[in-house]
DNA sequence: GCCTGGTGTGTACGGTTGTTCTTATGGGCA
DNA sequence: TGCCCATAAGAACAACCGTACACACCAGGC
């Protein structure tokens, strides 16, 4: 029984777009378990590569994690944008605005989960803050297609506020009182 | 030079409230780096205990950080029952909250990072989001004081808004605006 | 058809972590 | 007074971490 002089298996190869594919596990793994649980090799295993792969592609670990939350915010604040650009006036932009959150948001607690866990690395991680600001800076804009800018700062912090709730509460608001929320303050 | 049989100094000993006293120490760590900083050996630096000192008092990490954001839940939260039960109508109980906002939480920027911690934490801990669920369902109660039950789950949702917000954005919103949102919603 | 450089792969290293364990010690009760 | 156990102390361990590196491979330009 000499035959196997070769125990290292090497399997695939010619994985074109891997670096994309990476930054889309990275969220996976981070809305699944935390950033906190988000390692090299934790995604490396969801991924189905090997670890170098990480750090050829990423020169660190926070470089991974930046493009993966700025892919997300990437996402989110669009589909937000055309929400507020279709309403028509004040009114169908605050429901446009409540369907967001309970639709988007609060719905898939995907994007919920993901936008909490920003927050958190954020206030430790410069280059995260950096992501976040813009988050909040590009839907603060979208909300002053609608509002004027005070208002529209009291909205976002509510809505902020509403996410969070969410996610830790145990019976959250429901869509019809978010409605009414969000019209009794910007109405 | 066989002088030195004893390598180990046995310096500090009789060290009651020690207990206390680490609780106290992990509070000031959190505040300090945030959650994921504090490890049993950074809290038995700051606190100058060794380190099997912690395992000894507390089962585990978790315990420890269950223990410490009870206490500032506590802490917190007493305080500002006080102050809703000091107001004597509507209108004083929002000031009062506003003031509880910009003096207390986001006056000294120790209560505001803590707090953030906290939510962050108890996305992914279950005896985390034990404190956290404790803390919202006294503070609603202490704003039902004054509040309906709608009115004081929204004020409570726009209140974790503005902390979420200030403690993340690079222009938070001022004392007075923080007044005249909250007065907006509830008045 | 070669050659080459970007890509893929596996392993190793130094450091940090939570937790366990053995040993010392002295304050307070019998 | 003398003993004893709750407390204090420090070393040790296995697991896991980010990162570095040496080597294998193959698609595409010559």
């Amino acid at each position: 029984m000499s035959a196997a002089p070769v125990p290292a298996r090497r399997a695939r190869r010619h994985d074109p777009g891997r670096r994309d594919r990476l930054v889309d596990t990275t969220l996976d793994v981070i809305a699944a378990q935390g950033v906190a649980a988000a390692t090299h090799r934790a995604i490396a295993r969801a991924a189905d590569v090997p670890l170098g792969s990480l750090t050829y592609h990423f020169g660190s670990l926070t470089e991974l994690l930046a493009a993966a939350f700025t892919r997300h915010v990437e996402t989110v604040a669009e589909r937000f944008d055309e929400r507020m650009r279709a309403a028509p006036d004040r009114a169908a932009a605050l429901d446009a605005l409540a369907g967001h959150l309970t639709g988007d948001l609060l719905g898939s607690s995907r994007d919920l989960v993901l936008a909490v866990e920003l927050y958190v690395a954020a206030a430790r991680n410069p280059a995260l803050r950096a992501v976040t600001q813009d988050w909040m800076s590009r839907s603060r804009r979208s909300l002053e297609r609608h509002l004027d800018p005070v208002t529209a700062r009291e909205v976002d912090a509510l809505v902020e506020g509403l996410v969070l709730h969410s996610a830790l509460s145990t019976d959250p608001m429901d869509a019809a009182q978010i409605r009414s929320a969000l019209h009794r303050l910007a109405g």
